[in-house]
DNA sequence: GTAGTCACTATTTGA
DNA sequence: TAGTGACTAC
């Protein structure tokens, strides 16, 4: 362990206020940091100097909002004070209240090894809910029900306040949407009954674990943790507030607080963030030392100056102005484009030039757009130019089927309570048991108020059924011992081999299935790679790993695609603007800067919502360095129809000094007004057909000349030859030439082929 | 169980 | 337009 005394070099590498804002150790502190001010710095040099000045690292606790920001923070505390870093409590909310609840969830009725529900689990559950109420789909819409679940989970209001507010219960039903509460009272129900928790449950029973303080327990995390910081602070909403507080303000606390965060930059109240939190903070703690950072460090004085004008027009900021010492830098470049399509061209033509005259590598580079949707022009062009590129967002790794599928007999395994594994798989790989089967189970488990494991036992099957459930029942029962006693990669090993998934896509053989075998492999591997980590979730006691299953579970649900993003490859990004929310290029291209689209026409009619876009437009001007590039198309397609827009409010903010003056200026009409459909259906030749026949030239052939040998065309599969054919002609099996596919079986009723020879 | 059809919908997204 | 979920008919 270091001595206090060690060398505090860090300290040189930091201006004054960052270095008031480093030292400042005892009290709350608040950090109000701009765009580009070394915000990371401050947190990462602050906890060195907390722990340089004696106090060991596990006292300090620090919440960001990404496993990214955590990981990066965590690795620069070592740079500076070496190999004790990893013991700091150094995490996202949802891991630190996750590891935290895993040692004390049996205080508030769970069970160690609670599950976590991912999105798709609380979309069925909400599912099964309506269903079972009988309310109708249309009306209960699922997501809406889940946001107005989470919303009142993120506010703090219980089923039964709920019931009782005005607000909520006002506007359900003007929505006719009355039953929410009651939805929302058996969804806490069913997750308890499951022994699960989804995200916002991982917040919520933090606090309520505090609140109630079952043992005492409070007391002990209070004196457990001596530091705390807070990343991102703006985007914190009521319920993480109060965790803090709790945290913070009892009486065995020395409220040693640092909460960092710009207003400026909140862009995430659409989903319950407040930026009330950081004037309540003030009142709250009124010793409160505030510090703003407000040299920017990163990008030219045109960038700086543009961004500034810009979030001058947003009522309600906390005063500040933003000012760098770095050169006055290329002026901003506008590019206005005819279609979205020559907006894609134009951009990948750019990009070009930039790479050639400024010498700026692909990982430089950042294309940000408002909606993801927008990628695909930008994809086009940049493949046509050969320029690599990787897109942010989508598909996880963990959310590909087959994963999840697996997952599921792991979920099932450590914790058998779990309903939306069992459902997942109780017929997966199959092994007949049908939905009624499955509708008795969920019958059954209702009216005993129990899960659907615990109700296998008390229902007479059918023999058929009964004796697929025996088979399903042993395979889980032994997977269960084994997760109790083995650690995770041995656990997880035998339950993958005993629950037949590989041999099902074995038995498939098919380059997809082949695809999916490799990647359960993959997740084989990095279970190995977590058994043998010494990095591991940290147990009651620092020292003691905790390699079981259950351990892994709980911290691959809190894991994002983003998480496992190999850096080194040479590839421009594209990505949303709020994915790009913490990350810098030396060049950066905000494209789509129209009317309805940035500010985006959902935002248009409240003028809280337009200066959250405005915010947004202020992070994507701040992530570059050096170059700045802005543009927008007179039309693009939009839901298959040609519309034409204004170009956004938001360039007319930036003054002319700053653009380059051979882009040409803007002229627009008027805000406000909604898009002009100039036209619809003319986006035939826009994109390549995915299929390979040509309808144009395609003619059924009557079903009584097909015969088996013969080449024939389908209008979506292409060509291919028919391998076998039953005697009423009803079925055919076919192996098309130019699907990745193997064999398809065809009803020629419904089908129409083509005769081709 | 599966292929095909129909109707619907359409920000942003972390864990 | 494109993607999805529900439904249907075998």
């Amino acid at each position: 362990m270091e001595s206090p005394e060690q060398n505090t070099d860090y300290l040189d590498e930091l201006n004054k206020i960052q270095r008031q804002a480093v030292t400042t150790i005892n009290g709350p502190v608040m950090v109000i940091a701009g765009p580009g001010s070394g915000k990371t710095r401050v947190l990462t040099y602050r906890i060195a100097h907390i722990i340089k000045s004696g106090v060991p690292p596990w006292q300090v606790l620090a919440l960001t909002f990404t496993n990214k920001a955590a990981k990066e923070m965590k690795e620069r505390i070592e740079k500076v004070i070496g190999p004790s870093a990893n013991k700091v409590w150094a995490g996202t909310f949802h891991s630190v209240f996750c590891k935290i609840l895993r040692i004390e969830a049996p205080k508030i009725g769970y069970p160690n090894d609670f599950t976590i529900y991912d999105t798709d689990d609380c979309k069925s559950l909400v599912n099964e809910i309506t269903k079972t109420m009988g309310l109708d789909p249309k009306v209960y819409i699922n997501s809406v029900v889940r946001s107005r679940i989470s919303a009142a989970k993120s506010n703090l209001i219980s089923p039964k306040a709920y019931a009782n507010n005005e607000d909520y219960m006002g506007l359900d039903t003007m929505n006719k949407r009355p039953m929410i509460h009651v939805i929302y009272e058996k969804y806490l129900n069913k997750c308890k009954k499951a022994g699960a928790m989804d995200f916002d449950d991982l917040l919520l029973h933090m606090f309520r674990l505090l609140h109630m303080n079952p043992d005492n327990v409070r007391a002990k995390y209070q004196e457990k943790f001596k530091y705390f910081l807070v990343d991102e602070f703006q985007d914190t909403n009521v319920l993480q507030y109060e965790i803090l507080k709790l945290f913070t303000n009892g009486a065995s606390s020395t409220r040693n607080v640092c909460i960092v965060g710009d207003d400026a930059q909140s862009i995430y109240s659409f989903r319950g963030a407040t930026i009330d939190n950081i004037l309540q903070f003030g009142k709250d703690y009124p010793q409160v030392k505030t510090f703003k950072l407000e040299q920017n460090y990163r990008s030219t004085k045109h960038i700086v100056a543009a961004a500034n004008q810009v979030i001058s027009n947003n009522a309600n900021q906390i005063p500040k102005k933003i000012w760098t010492d770095l050169e006055e830098g290329n002026k901003i470049k506008l590019v206005r484009a005819m279609t979205d399509v020559e907006e894609g061209r134009r951009v990948a033509s750019d990009i070009i030039e930039q790479k050639n005259r400024y010498n700026i590598p692909n990982t430089e580079i950042a294309i940000l757009y408002r909606t993801n949707a927008q990628s695909r022009v930008f994809e086009e062009h940049l493949r046509r130019q050969n320029i690599p590129y990787r897109i942010y967002g989508g598909l996880s790794f963990y959310q590909r089927k087959e994963i999840k599928d697996v997952i599921a007999y792991l979920r099932l395994s450590t914790n058998s309570n779990d309903d939306e594994a069992l459902k997942r798989v109780i017929n997966y790989p199959k092994r007949g048991i049908g939905n009624s089967t499955v509708a008795l189970l969920t019958k059954q488990a209702d009216q005993d108020n129990t899960s659907m494991w615990d109700s296998i036992g008390l229902i007479n099957f059918t023999a058929r059924a009964s004796k697929s459930m025996k088979l399903f029942y042993t395979i889980v029962s032994a997977s269960k011992e084994k997760a109790q006693k083995q650690d995770a990669f041995e656990a997880a090993s035998y339950i993958i081999k005993k629950s037949g998934i590989i041999e099902a896509y074995k038995a498939e053989n098919t380059l997809e299935s082949k695809g999916r075998i490799d990647n359960i492999n993959a997740l084989i591997d990095g279970i190995k790679e977590f058994t043998d980590s010494d990095e591991v979730a940290l147990g009651e006691d620092e020292n003691n790993l905790d390699r079981s299953l259950s351990s892994f579970l709980q911290t691959i649900s809190l894991m994002t695609q983003a998480d496992k993003e190999s850096e080194d490859d040479d590839h421009i990004t594209l990505l949303s603007v709020h994915a790009a929310k913490g990350l810098e290029y030396r060049s950066v291209f905000v494209v789509g800067l129209e009317e309805n689209l940035f500010p985006s026409f959902m935002s248009m009619s409240s003028p809280q919502q337009l200066d959250e876009e405005r915010r947004l437009f202020y992070v994507a001007i701040t992530r570059a360095k050096e170059l700045l590039t802005l543009s927008c198309a007179n039309s693009r397609y939009q839901y298959g129809n040609l519309v034409e827009n204004d170009s956004s409010r938001f360039l007319e903010e930036i003054s002319e000094e700053n653009l380059d003056s051979s882009a040409f200026s803007f002229k627009r009409k008027s805000f406000g007004k909604t898009p002009r459909k100039v036209s619809a259906g003319l986006g035939k030749a826009r994109n390549k057909p995915t299929h390979i026949a040509e309808p144009e030239n395609f003619v059924p052939s009557p079903i009584k000349d097909i015969e088996v040998g013969m080449r024939v065309l389908h209008k979506r599969f292409g060509p291919g030859k028919i391998l076998s054919m039953d005697e009423k002609k009803k079925l055919a099996t076919i192996k098309f030439e130019s699907v990745n596919s193997p064999e398809k079986r065809i009803l020629l009723q419904y089908a129409r082929l083509q005769i081709l020879d």
